[in-house]
DNA sequence: TATGAATGAGATTTCATTCAT
DNA sequence: TATGAATGAAATCTCATTCAT
């Protein structure tokens, strides 16, 4: 029995769960999703679904898990601590915007998850704290004088919404966005907030 | 029988079905709302809600509709077109924030429906324009050198979505907000569209 | 609105539940028993079942009950209290005999019941309580020295389980019962409990 | 490999399997124990139990004639033909006594099969044979005069289900008894069917 | 208008059985 | 022999919608 190869199997047939369920529930919603349809579309059956997930619900809840966490793992990959706050800060806003733009099926399902109660209120509990390194950032800049003392959601409200809801609304053809206007944004972003 | 009497027991019964099910729809979700359980919450039968709305998603449909109405008319209602640009769009600033804080439900449910493709396509594609009379105050301000010259839907992302997100927040306990809070997000707002 | 029709009707449609589950749950079991079959026989949906009940469990639970107390009402009807302990215990002797061998469905249903997990533990802990007049009577011939001075639970061991078992072997074919035979058995009951 | 040792492995497999789902049967019904819960509290793996049972209804069945046969064997180890008829059938009686009492399970589990349909007809057809040493025994009291002069079923239905069901109700903790009280009922037992 | 019992398609979940390893 | 992932038919249960009253 070869376990490497085991192993990735198994690892094989729950990815393709996460992104056969990341697929239909970005684009009709995790409670407008059938189980069966997710099984369908991943060419495996129902059964198997249960193999890897002992409830829907236990999907949805694992899925955002793995896409929070997805997220938190790109936005601070090759993350140089010693840059200045600006540009420390202007670099992770910056890999935020490129994971939504090149991801926009989380950035759907996160926002729906976030916008409704589909998944159990504990796992969201974290709130901001997975972006702590950003926090520090933006603790640095407010004692540098750089950043305006305000409370940290604050800055977080200033920083994160405003490129997802233009993003989201560019991916539903409400708006035109193109990748070179990000830097405008990060403009009006800074503007906000600095001192 | 008195007509008018009449039509004010109709408004009043589809009144309490849009009250009630926007509650429930706010609370737990459209998909996790029941038909039966808007009957059973409002005094009355399935068979009435089926009186005065073809299908659940009419009514959902319906509901978002009026909630938009409302909170348009909310926003705009005593505006006063002589005043100064910064002013006009200070005082619908302050009515939007306003309206969302003394009606949490109308805003969840607004921002489930944005966030998911509940609600059917062809009654958002209006996009932006309920909010004409805003939109036409920021393009007065960047005539007038007074607002950056970007994109209205950029003004709108950092206008919006900022104070939305941190009163949901503060509703969900995640973070705490009080209404003497708001001057000071209006200047995040304006420090980030002023020229 | 006639509501004794109502009543009447609503009442109807339990009880034609209730009759076609135990048919069903007598011949092949409980478990081995779908809701949709018993809906099938029935004639209904399976969506009614569940406006009466809750769960099948609930079903379960319920007949169980019902026939429990179906099974007291018929063997203690017309009870007099007058008559002398033996006389007194052959009457309702005879009437358990008699329930049996005219509702041998009730019969097979209660002995699962009574032989395996399928009711809920809280429903049977009553024990012997239902059959209070019976104990009485027992009581009583104990005290006039005419039944033995043993354990009720001994008494009943005697009394029932025996003339149960027989009646059920004789439905399944395993043996040859007349009615005319029950005057026997009572007087093997009589042997072995009396003093 | 060495013969013996595999047959030795072989039978113990199988054992481990009937003692493992004997259990689970006991406990929760065979209808309520997937054959997926015998092999995991059994440690090994459901293709295991095909290898040994063509299927669960097979292993239900084996089982049954299993526990029979042991059953049988036990009640009639160490028989002395020469004994006096009443002596004869109480150590008989005693044997059964002593076999439930220690093997509360396969007690359960008969008592199971019997009330509900879960073993194939076929199997049960023999009805009262595998006890031909204790018929024998009761005919020869008859013939003697010692026993009443009924049907043997009737005499059975007065020896075990009375004994039966008192040990049943002490396990499932509704009445006490000890031991010690297998001499009191025996009595009971032979004051009802003895001429 | 108003009711709510009834429907039945469809959703979630279970589990006996198979089969490639 | 032994494994256990995979299957998919079937079970339980839900709920939007209808219709007789």
């Amino acid at each position: 029995m070869n376990t490497r190869k085991h192993n990735t199997k198994k690892k094989d047939k729950k990815q393709l769960i996460y992104e056969t369920a990341l697929r239909l529930f970005a684009e009709n919603g995790s409670s407008d999703t059938p189980i069966a349809q997710v099984a369908k579309l991943a060419g495996i059956s129902v059964g198997t679904i249960y193999l890897y997930f002992s409830s829907k619900q236990d999907l949805i809840n694992k899925l955002y898990l793995k896409v929070r966490k997805d997220f938190s793992d790109f936005i601070f990959k090759n993350f140089n601590k010693k840059l200045p706050t600006k540009e420390a800060f202007r670099q992770i806003w910056l890999n935020m915007a490129s994971y939504w733009i090149e991801n926009p099926r989380e950035s759907f399902f996160l926002a729906q998850c976030d916008a409704t109660q589909i998944v159990e209120k504990d796992l969201e509990k974290e709130g901001l704290e997975t972006l702590r390194p950003l926090l520090d950032i933006w603790t640095n800049g407010q004692e540098q004088g750089i950043i305006k003392r305000v409370s940290l959601h604050m800055i977080y409200a200033f920083s994160i919404p405003p490129i997802h809801h233009i993003l989201r609304a560019s991916k539903a053809k409400k708006c035109s966005f193109e990748e070179e206007d990000l830097e405008l944004v990060f403009q009006l972003v800074w503007d906000s907030i600095k001192e």
